[in-house]
DNA sequence: TAGATTGTTAATCGATTAACAATC
DNA sequence: TAGATTGTTAATCGATTAACAATC
């Protein structure tokens, strides 16, 4: 076996696979949503001074982050905008198309199985469920609601490794349970619980209301500035 | 004037208000979600390795953590649950009650006026307002969808600083101009657009597509460091 | 060419971890 | 008391910034 790592060398990879930290991807993602955006708006090259500005950081780090995502620039002209999102759509994984079921038609389910938005990352929503019978049968953007019965062959049949979880929080530690069970590799949840998997399972928390708490106390801090200034 | 902040010393500060990193801050909303929960199931105590291990980081930074946070535990027996709680609902800013105006109906914003779960971070939505008049006067959960026209004034009634803005994308720079203008001083945004505002108002960008792009880059690290092995 | 911008190396800063002392 | 757990100081590690060289 020659993939082996030590706890913190990172050191045992192809060239050109350097795990990047957490933070430089969350810039990485940031500068694909505004290089998207200004392509879209006409533009051909973007700069790291303007990508620093928009994102609130140094033009230094830019430039770095871009070097380990090995996208390069020209002097004078900046980045140019296709290499920069084409590249950015390998590291970030956007490129194959990505099958996903979603659990739970709550009303939050139902908000993102209606929004279209995440096609553009290549994810695409093969089948909504509900547990709830009198949901199921109903229909939610393009999809119907199906009951949870009908899961596990449209897992099979699209082969789906991705989960989006909407059921309530209760539910959601038994159900992750049962998607990874029924070969899910990913779940993208919203349960407001932080679920324990497998290893090599990712999950993502997408946690409001820690967004919110973080959210109030930035607002604290501000106000308490203010009475004090 | 004795507050003066000079970059990077953030010395200037009364004992007791240091401005916490942020990292430190979303460890510490996550121990008061933990937390909450621990004690909902009847637990009194929780020790630094019970949190660190739900959280996923090392109990040292924990207790380093709560001692930042000015609480402390007892040896032998851990932090007491009650302490933890009402401390973290101090730093993190959650005690006071605190209305908020929801701009944007749709089925996102739905979802959050329906979700009665806020209300523990003393979040109160005081209004549900839509551009869109086919929208107005439905109801969503506890909330009737009011005209933008009414905006204004609830926000003078009750003295709003807080607005939700789940409208969409080509709405939201011109709504957060219109609510900063009307007194709003803090923004949670779900509109996929890095708002502009003011310094001092404060905003929190709660973007979806950025945590798919993230959760798409780690699934996809993951799946090649499976193929590796 | 001169000037603007990228690219890179070195220095600084801050956050994490390790080791151990203090305490119930 | 002995043992478990918190609390704190010092060492390490990694990320950010600064300075400057390379290049179009």
């Amino acid at each position: 076996m020659v993939v082996r790592s030590r706890k913190g060398t990172g050191r045992t990879r192809r060239a050109g696979e350097a795990p990047l930290p957490r933070a430089v991807i969350e810039r990485l993602a940031r500068y694909h949503q505004i290089t998207s955006r200004a392509g879209a708006a006409g533009q051909s090259y973007i700069s790291s001074a303007e990508l620093a500005e928009l994102v609130g950081v140094d033009a230094t780090m830019v430039r770095k982050d871009m070097a380990s995502a090995e996208i390069s620039g020209r002097p004078k002209v900046g980045y140019f905008i296709g290499d920069v999102i084409s590249r950015l759509d390998q590291v970030l994984g956007l490129e194959q198309r990505k099958d996903a079921v979603l659990i739970g038609a709550g009303s939050l389910g139902s908000a993102i199985a209606r929004y279209g938005g995440f096609g553009r990352f290549g994810l695409k929503i093969s089948g909504v469920f509900d547990a709830d019978y009198s949901r199921v049968g109903q229909s939610i953007g393009d999809h119907v609601i199906l009951p949870m019965e009908k899961c596990k062959s449209v897992i099979q049949i699209f082969g789906v490794r991705i989960a989006v979880l909407t059921a309530p929080a209760s539910a959601a530690q038994e159900l992750a349970d049962w998607l990874v069970g029924q070969g899910i590799r990913g779940i993208w949840n919203f349960a407001p619980v932080d679920l324990r998997v497998p290893a090599g399972v990712v999950v993502r928390n997408e946690n409001l209301a820690l967004g919110l708490a973080q959210f109030l106390h930035q607002l604290s801090k501000a106000e308490g500035a203010e009475l004090r200034v």
